[in-house]
RNA sequence: GCGGCUAUAGCUCAAUUGGAUAGAGCAUCAGACUUCGAAUCUGAGGGUUUAGGGUUCGAUUCCCUAUGGCCGCACCA
């Protein structure tokens, strides 16, 4: 008997056919299947408790004509109960749990298997998307690391990405940089550290502009020379451009980023009289107060609150990029899906942008796209202000993923003192980093998040080092028993038997279902939760069921359930964007 | 003023988007290394889910009111 690597969705058809069979109105019919708490089985369908009450039907009478239509192969592979009020709980028999080990038995398979709903298409994601001239600090590790992960889950569920680095590189900021380059430059810092000499040539243009008008204005004036071609300016700009880009890729190398594409805001420069054309013509944009905005009337807010596409003074803004984006994504891309990562304080924006984009699209008879605003809470201080050093500076990411090395090879140094320095430091690289990124991917995304060195740094409890100590521990069983192939042991022992083995791989059987909750959702703390279950699991597993056993049968069976939760582990690390260990 | 997000154990967070007895980590307490790695495991205590109402067979989840926090609202991105 074949079985599905997703157990959840197959569960689900089944039950729709059999609710036609069993004489229910199967188009009205949901059979709600998710994975349920351990103390009830594997899977519950409650679709029959809702169906029921809309029917004044008895939910439990429902329950058994729909089990009674199964098919015969459901009761050979599940354990069936209808319990309190009409919950259909279904439990694994060990037979096919044991049958999904031996079926799904590589990350080839495994990825063979998910690459189905997103097959064919194209999304384009856009995260990081860090403004050029300063570094990068603890609030960009938020758009940079969640993007990524997303990225990851759209490709193994089938989709082509197109991994867009939409970096801040044509605002005002830079009015106010060039002033204060042609007066405060010192040649010799810049030298040294370009990135830290154009941060404080920002300062320094933005306090004097702050304080007064008439430096505002020149600030000003530098903008409009850049934007019309001034090769002094256009050097300049170029300059820093290219100084940020070569420090923000460090970063990217350290968390495992590679764009596919960097097209900042400067890119879509040229063709934005093609949006005022068609969204005047289209008679979606108007003139208001000398700015060209978009009002949306059937919008309770945005009926008044304008979406400036064109400023008073003639100048594009970043509402004219986005949307010359949002073109360039369908035109060149043949975008199915956008995703757009940035923080919650851009909610109003994109929604504008998109309502916008839907009337635009319609009008011109577009293929639209599917659009998603990713959003996430703010980085804030543990008083719940945005985030600040005791010098009131910002901390820099750079600084953040050096700290947490340090920690971890003072770590690893302690406990695996018989590795060389090399192998050291290699690990706590891997540890360090891992862990700042888990710290961030397992909390929801919606949420602000406080950030504390302790806990990005952490080591302890629902962490990076948890996960990746579970798969070290695992590599050394097989290194200890001199067992070739980790990844893909096709060992087949006795039956799964002991209660570790069993919890341990009806968690295994689960992957495909968080892997679906994580993606359609766009959350990927929902994978993160399962892998710190699994790791669980298999930590629980560890302690009570020892592999190394002289009883060969035993000892196949269980080297199969390393052998998957390694798989599972390792993959679901992997889409997260963390590296992982073979010794720790 | 208008609007959005948010409030869960001492602290930091979950709760599969309306399901069964609200779960973890940290911290505290009690146990487990001569046996595959103790960065681990087993157990204990800790909750009127901000408050009050409503809808529902069922509410942390949806609706209303209030309160606290964060944020956005005409030319920054």
């Amino acid at each position: 008997m074949p079985v599905p690597f997703n157990l959840a969705d197959a569960l689900d058809s089944v039950l729709k056919s059999a609710a036609k069979t069993a004489g229910l109105e199967a188009d009205a019919f949901a059979p709600e299947v998710r994975t349920a708490d351990a103390r009830h089985g594997d899977f519950q369908a409650n679709g029959v408790l809702g169906y029921s009450k809309a029917r004044k039907l008895n939910p439990r009478a429902t329950a058994e004509k729909l089990v009674a239509a199964l098919p015969a192969e459901v009761s050979s592979v599940y354990e069936i109960v209808i319990a309190g009020p009409g919950f259909i709980n279904f439990t694994l028999k060990p037979a096919t749990l044991q049958a999904w080990l031996t079926t799904h038995d590589s990350a080839a398979h495994l990825k063979a298997s998910a690459a189905s709903a997103k097959h064919g298409q194209a999304w384009v994601v856009d995260y990081s998307s860090p403004n050029t001239a300063k570094q990068m600090h603890v609030g960009h590790l938020r758009s940079a690391v969640i993007g990524e992960a997303i990225c990851r889950l759209l490709e193994f569920s089938g989709a082509r990405v197109v991994r867009d680095n939409h970096i801040g590189d044509w605002g005002t900021q830079f009015g106010k940089l060039i002033w204060a380059y042609q007066r405060h430059l010192d040649a010799a810092a810049l030298a040294v550290d370009p990135l830290q000499e154009f941060e404080r040539l920002y300062q320094i243009g933005n306090a004097a502009a702050d304080a007064d008008p008439a430096v505002l204005e020149q600030a000003r004036e530098e903008l409009v020379k850049l934007q019309a071609g001034d090769p002094t300016n256009l050097a300049v700009w170029k300059k820093i451009n290219d100084v940020s880009l070569g420090a923000f890729q460090q970063i990217y190398d350290q968390l495992g980023i590679a764009f596919d594409v960097t097209l900042g805001e400067s890119f879509y420069n040229d063709q934005v009289e093609r949006i005022y054309r068609e969204l005047t013509e289209t008679g979606i944009a108007q003139e208001s107060q000398g700015a060209l905005v978009v009002f949306h009337p059937e919008h309770p807010r945005f009926k008044t609150q304008p979406f400036i596409m064109r400023k008073a003074d003639g100048a594009s803004n970043y509402a004219t990029t986005d949307l010359a984006t949002a073109l360039y994504r369908l035109e060149h891309f043949h975008a199915d899906g956008i995703v757009v990562v940035t923080d919650f304080r851009q909610a109003d924006h994109f929604e504008q942008l998109f309502l916008t984009v839907k009337k635009w699209f319609a009008a011109k008879n577009y293929r639209l796209p599917e659009l998603h605003h990713v959003t996430f809470g703010a980085v804030t201080g543990e008083d719940g202000k945005a985030l600040r050093t005791r010098d009131g500076g910002t901390i820099k990411l750079k600084e953040l993923l050096a700290e947490a090395e340090a920690r971890a090879f003072a770590l690893v140094s302690e406990r695996s003192s018989d590795l060389t320095p090399e192998e050291r430091h290699a690990i706590a690289g891997v540890v360090g980093v891992a862990s700042v990124q888990y710290a961030d991917l397992s909390q929801n995304r919606s949420s602000d998040y406080v950030f504390s060195w302790d806990k990005m740094i952490s080591l302890e409890g629902n962490t990076a080092a948890y996960l990746l100590y579970a798969g070290a521990r695992i590599h050394s069983i097989f290194r200890k028993l001199g067992v070739a192939d980790p990844l893909s042991r096709t060992d087949q022992g006795s039956a799964l038997e002991t209660p570790a083995e069993l919890a341990l791989a009806r968690k295994i059987v689960k992957f495909a279902d968080a892997i679906r909750l994580a993606t359609e959702t766009l959350r990927p703390h929902f994978l993160c939760l399962y892998l710190y279950e699994l790791a669980g699991e298999f930590s629980a597993f560890y302690a009570v069921d020892k592999v190394a056993v002289d009883d060969l049968a035993v000892r196949a069976r269980r080297l199969q359930l390393c052998s998957r939760t390694l798989l599972v582990l390792e993959t679901g690390l992997g889409l997260l964007g963390l590296r992982t260990l073979t010794r720790m």
